[in-house]
DNA sequence: GTGAGGAACTGAAAAATATCACTTTTTGAA
DNA sequence: TTCAAAAAGTGATATTTTTCAGTTCCTCAC
């Protein structure tokens, strides 16, 4: 039983080409002039919501959180990203503030590409133009799901959903062989699936117990896909 | 005391210009060429969700709504729209299926432009295609503070947020003189808040006994704007 | 290798929300 | 205008989720 069988897996989260792959050599030249790797160290924020964007990041290796935090300091993870995606160009999309903030969830190799070389890049270029349209609609897709999913499923089926979504996303970062290890913070998972830590924590105990996956520390081992995704397709 | 003031009014989902003023002359003419202005009666269904799309919706006059049904048949609004916009052009975009579906919300003038022109008229044109990326920023700013707020905000505090929105979005369809009617369903209001028709009516009760609001039939008068600013902000 | 501090986990009680079964009101078609 | 059907409203109960107040388990800096 393949997973895109029964659950409409394209329209979700799967990362798909990189916006950067295969663009016109003056695009790729333009944007390559002035911009600087750097390796930032798990936790640290890339650009913070309300601020005014200097310029857009591209994840060249490791695990960015896309982010909303609200007056009592809750957290929304709005969007996870990883290598070949890019981070922050709504905000100079839109002429705006960035809307959300960015922060990175594991050691990361990532590119800082300046505004004005990024617009000139936009500008001049109908490919990446469109290519962002593209993008664009697709990350409307996945938060528009998420916005559904939140509002009618319960905490066990988001936590269902989630886990299979991530585990695909983050397939590459396995050791090679034996079970995929997902690794991410009980407290991102929870404001991921929009809940409180503890729930998180019990629904994974009952996972454990039913057989569906195994913990090593923090690390999660999905054992049965099927049922997990049997779960997500509940209700 | 201003709303503006204490609520970030510009962050939601207050109409902004129409994504069709003042295109250049030759897109316009290349969208209204094959264009048909057509009415719509209420509850007619503009595409459903998962089908291939054959173009894309102007809205002349009316109200639209956005939406995803789940399998349990219930409904989420993704999006209220109103005149001056465009409905069902993210699926063109991405090349894929429509990611949800249209419904108009009352009779309502929309004009109707066939897929291939309006792709003609978005190769054709830079300006269409970077107001085509503002107003996708725009709209994706919109669900992710909704997404946040269904994931912490109480039904009371919510439902005070919509409130709002909606009767500012709506305020043009106003007799004139005296209170601004909202003109919605509890249905259509219990599926843009994310909860059960109930608890949109009980809450809209405790609203209508705090003096906030009151009703005349269906119709739903807010008397004191600033108090449902409290609410809407209370967390 | 160790121990301190952070993260993960647990249980019980309170609060919010969903559901069900029903009455009343409103609406719009004949 | 009437009157059925649809929508709105109500109350009681079940379920889910949050919150609080902890304990236990990892991790990594020394």
């Amino acid at each position: 039983m393949s997973i895109k069988g029964i659950f409409p897996i394209d329209k979700w989260d799967f990362k798909s080409e990189s916006i950067m792959h295969d663009l016109p050599q003056e695009v790729y030249e333009l944007l390559e002039k002035h911009k600087s790797e750097q390796i930032y160290k798990k936790n640290n924020v890339l650009f913070r919501e309300g601020t005014f964007p200097s310029g857009i990041f591209f994840i060249a290796r490791g695990k960015v959180k896309k982010y909303k935090t609200d007056k009592e300091g809750k957290e929304q993870i709005i969007y996870l990203a990883g290598p070949g995606e890019l981070v922050g160009y709504h905000a100079i999309l839109s002429g705006d503030r960035y809307p959300d903030s960015a922060a990175v969830m594991e050691d990361s190799v990532i590119s800082f590409i300046p505004k004005e070389d990024f617009i000139k890049a936009v500008e001049f270029s109908p490919v990446l133009n469109y290519r962002l349209l593209k993008t664009l609609s697709h990350e409307f897709g996945v938060l528009a799901n998420n916005l559904t999913m939140i509002a009618h499923k319960t905490v066990k089926e988001r936590l269902a959903v989630q886990l299979i979504i991530i585990r695909e996303k983050y397939k590459l970062s396995n050791t090679g062989e034996g079970l995929i290890e997902i690794n991410i913070s009980r407290d991102d998972l929870a404001n991921l699936v929009g809940t409180a830590r503890e729930n998180v924590v019990r629904v994974l105990t009952e996972f454990k117990n039913e057989g569906i996956l195994e913990t090593r520390g923090r690390k999660i081992m999905v054992q049965d896909v099927n049922r997990l995704v049997t779960i997500a397709n509940q209700k």
